[in-house]
DNA sequence: CGGTGTTTAATCTCAT
DNA sequence: ATGAGATTAAACACCG
């Protein structure tokens, strides 16, 4: 009840974790990768509650991109001016918001450190033991259970698995020729950060793995450029896929078409908050930022507020949102191709159920807390169908992370 | 020195 | 009530 006034928005966090609005700023780029600056950049031109406390909230994406697996980090060219390196998804991360929650995955995705003994001098630089700040404890529970019972137990650095499609062994390639600089918008600066390669035979592992995921980047810019508004989502066939009709999970329009269905679906999510950030993005610059911007958050709302007083009323929504362009769960993971990430599906999600009336009136207050709604969709799917290539077993490792690319779920 | 990155740890929140 | 994921804080290591 607080005034209406000001609060309008700014000051409700949005639904999404930080990883989701990574994610989104990464597959929003035209490279799929992003410094972090530029991660910065994104969230608080779209998101106001993130103007401030920029300490705070930037040093939890920080800690983010470190901690999960999820983001892999690739080099920036040495003739590239700037400052850190650019951050990407990894190539198998598969959709970690299945749950249709933005706030919390199912969960973590992890890449499996491989055995490998070797290499993980890791930081090796200079005092990696003793570890930073005064910890005094040598040996700690870390739950970090090994489990891997389940695990893809397919990793040989030399030959792929039969199952697995056919890692195009040009996407190294990739890595070498320049991105096409046509591209709608901007070619900001980050045109060409192809790390080059190797140079150091030790180092290859990682390379590798920034190999892949920049394999991914480029396959995505490639498909940008043709752009297709709705591809078929078949993602079965390698063709497909390679064609460019499968879409990272993580894109944008995804995130947010899900979104929106998780929240009915989900039925927890105050619909108030939905409301509210509909009206998020800011409306004068989305205008001229091309593509860039938010697709959906100007038709969202008449969608949303469509389907919310559906809901209010009891009337159930399709269950599939295709009309939104967002076949959902279809392109969510390709579950085919023996790929290892994503194969537990923690929640017997498929069946969605008859959507819990959402809270019939929606005074907007609430949500004080807990911001957990959100919505938004992409009526106008324009970002870039990623192609998802899987890596050569060759990729591998990325340093920072776990050992080898191993993606899975930790813990089932 | 400041922006980046890592990492540990406490705490909160949400799904089971 | 628990466990796992997310957020926050803070202490460093590094590179420009």
């Amino acid at each position: 009840m607080p005034r209406p006034g000001k609060s309008s928005y700014s000051d409700q966090k949005p639904p999404y974790s930080y990883i989701s609005l990574t994610a989104m700023a990464i597959q929003h780029s035209a490279e799929k990768m992003l410094p972090l600056s530029d991660i910065y950049k994104f969230i608080m031109e779209r998101f106001p509650y993130y103007r401030e406390h920029t300490q705070r909230w930037q040093n939890s994406l920080r800690h983010n991109l470190s901690f999960n697996d999820c983001f892999i980090k690739i080099p920036r060219r040495p003739d590239q001016p700037g400052k850190g390196s650019f951050w990407a998804l990894h190539p198998d991360c598969g959709d970690m918001f299945e749950n249709g929650s933005f706030l919390r995955r199912r969960k973590r995705f992890k890449v499996l450190r491989a055995d490998h003994t070797h290499l993980h001098a890791g930081n090796a630089k200079g005092s990696p033991g003793a570890g930073p700040g005064g910890h005094l404890h040598p040996h700690h529970p870390h739950p970090a259970h090994h489990h891997h019972h389940h695990a893809a137990a397919h990793h040989h650095h030399h030959h792929p698995p039969p199952q697995p499609p056919p890692p195009p062994p040009h996407v190294v390639h990739y890595f070498h020729q320049q991105p096409p600089p046509h591209l709608p918008s901007q070619p900001p600066q980050p045109p060409a950060q192809q790390p080059q390669q190797p140079a150091h035979p030790g180092k290859m592992q990682e390379a590798a793995a920034v190999a892949a995921a920049a394999a991914v980047a480029a396959a995505a810019v490639g498909s940008v450029g043709r752009l297709s508004q709705l591809p078929p989502y078949g993602l079965g066939p390698a063709a497909a896929a390679s064609t460019s009709g499968f879409k990272h999970p993580f894109a944008i329009e995804n995130i947010i078409g899900r979104d929106y269905k998780g929240v009915l679906q989900a039925g927890g999510l105050p619909l108030a908050s939905v409301m509210h950030h509909l009206g998020y993005p800011v409306p004068g610059q989305l205008g001229n930022v091309v593509g860039s911007v938010w697709p959906h958050v100007g038709v969202v709302d008449s969608v949303a507020a469509a389907a919310a007083a559906a809901a209010a009323a009891g009337v159930p929504v399709s269950p599939d949102y295709g009309a939104f362009g967002v076949p959902v769960k279809a392109l969510c993971h390709s579950a085919s191709q023996g790929l290892p990430a994503v194969p537990v599906p923690i929640k017997p999600t498929p069946a969605l159920p008859p959507v819990a009336a959402l809270p019939p009136a929606l005074p907007v207050p609430a949500a004080a807390q807990q911001p957990p709604a959100s919505s938004a969709l992409c009526p106008t799917a324009s970002a870039s169908p990623v192609a998802s290539l899987r890596e050569p077993s060759a990729v591998s490792a990325a340093d920072s992370k776990g050992g080898s690319l191993h993606s899975v779920l930790v813990h089932s």
